[in-house]
DNA sequence: TCGACCATGTAACTAGTTACATGATTCG
DNA sequence: CGAATCATGTAACTAGTTACATGGTCGA
């Protein structure tokens, strides 16, 4: 199970289930996401098997916390997995697999199809932007001289540029739509 | 479930599951990829549904296939899908999660990381450089003279441009691994 | 005759989603 | 006082994967 590593490489910090849903909610939402009902019995299994351990906190506004730290454990599973390489994801692209299906409808429906997916591209590209705004990349700018620690500027390059990935996507897929418009208008 | 829609799509011409396996791994598993364990029972479901419906049929090589062929029950099926409008697919890219703990692993250790991804990238680019050959895009040559009725041209249309949707992707991920390379000794 | 491919299926398991249950605090 | 947010969990279900079982045909 993929979640078990994730929430591993997220526990970088000591964080409760609910803290590390939001994280999903925010930025990692373009890459990855999970609800609390999959978090709570992953973290789980993570401290039965030794990886992580937990602590009861009392929280500033409401129910008491669960706080998990990663363990030495967990810090050697986290980085062998990582050693393994990069997973490549089995793609399930339902738009792309309808869109396929598209003869089934009519030259009205059709458009409209690849307007949707566009308008939804541009507003999922406006939401990213607001991020690539708080991270943008070294090099162009004076950012990164912020930093002190080399540590600091690492984590903030990977930041950066794992948001910039989420861009790039999202341009591609606006500028197939673009095309997809126009190839389409052409053979009305 | 996703995949009876997708069959159903694919049913557009009478398949054997085998069949509809074959297609899945040639130009369609850029999008969207099922094992046989889960075709046949979807394709049970299917025609316990009275979406579709099938016919023993003997084959020229092997043991019997069961074909199936879309119902008109399946069709209205189908179309009602398509015109729920774009399906977006929750991303699940286990190398960009990955990428973004990558300050466990030290410089060489994180640059190879991306080099394997751009290996794997280039590999499923080339692939993928095979059917866009086959499928060129209609205006800048002359394909598409070729075909004569209109369903042709759509039909012809529909598949060059859900193949350049996987180019385009590909290629922004190429882009995204040649700047992160960059960024990444940037900063060594 | 052996391996590749044709062809269909079941069983056990893993991963992920949706719905439900519970209860505290904070702000308007 | 009601809605939003904090906080943790379970149960039932859906989707997808891996392993197993069976057996036919064709070509080297």
């Amino acid at each position: 199970m993929s979640l078990k590593h994730i929430l591993l490489g997220m526990l970088a910090n000591p964080a409760s289930g609910y803290d590390l849903k939001k994280d999903f909610e925010y930025s990692l939402s373009n890459f990855w996401n999970a609800e609390l009902a999959q978090i709570y019995p992953t973290l789980g299994k993570l401290e039965q098997d030794g990886l992580i351990s937990s602590k009861v906190q009392p929280s500033s506004q409401g129910p008491n916390r669960k706080v998990y730290k990663r363990l030495k454990a967990g810090q050697n599973e986290l980085t062998n997995w990582l050693k393994q390489g990069p997973i490549i994801p089995k793609m399930r692209i339902g738009y792309a697999a309808q869109f396929s299906f598209l003869q089934e409808l009519n030259y009205e429906e059709r458009l409209e199809f690849v307007y949707a997916l566009q308008r939804d591209t541009k507003k999922r590209l406006a939401v990213l932007q607001k991020f690539v705004e708080l991270y943008p990349l070294p090099g162009a700018e004076k950012q990164s001289e912020h930093f002190s620690t080399k540590q600091e500027k690492e984590a903030y390059a990977l930041q950066a540029l794992v948001i910039h990935h989420g861009l790039l996507r999202l341009q591609a897929l606006l500028d197939w739509c673009d095309l997809a418009i126009a190839q389409m208008k052409a053979i009305k």
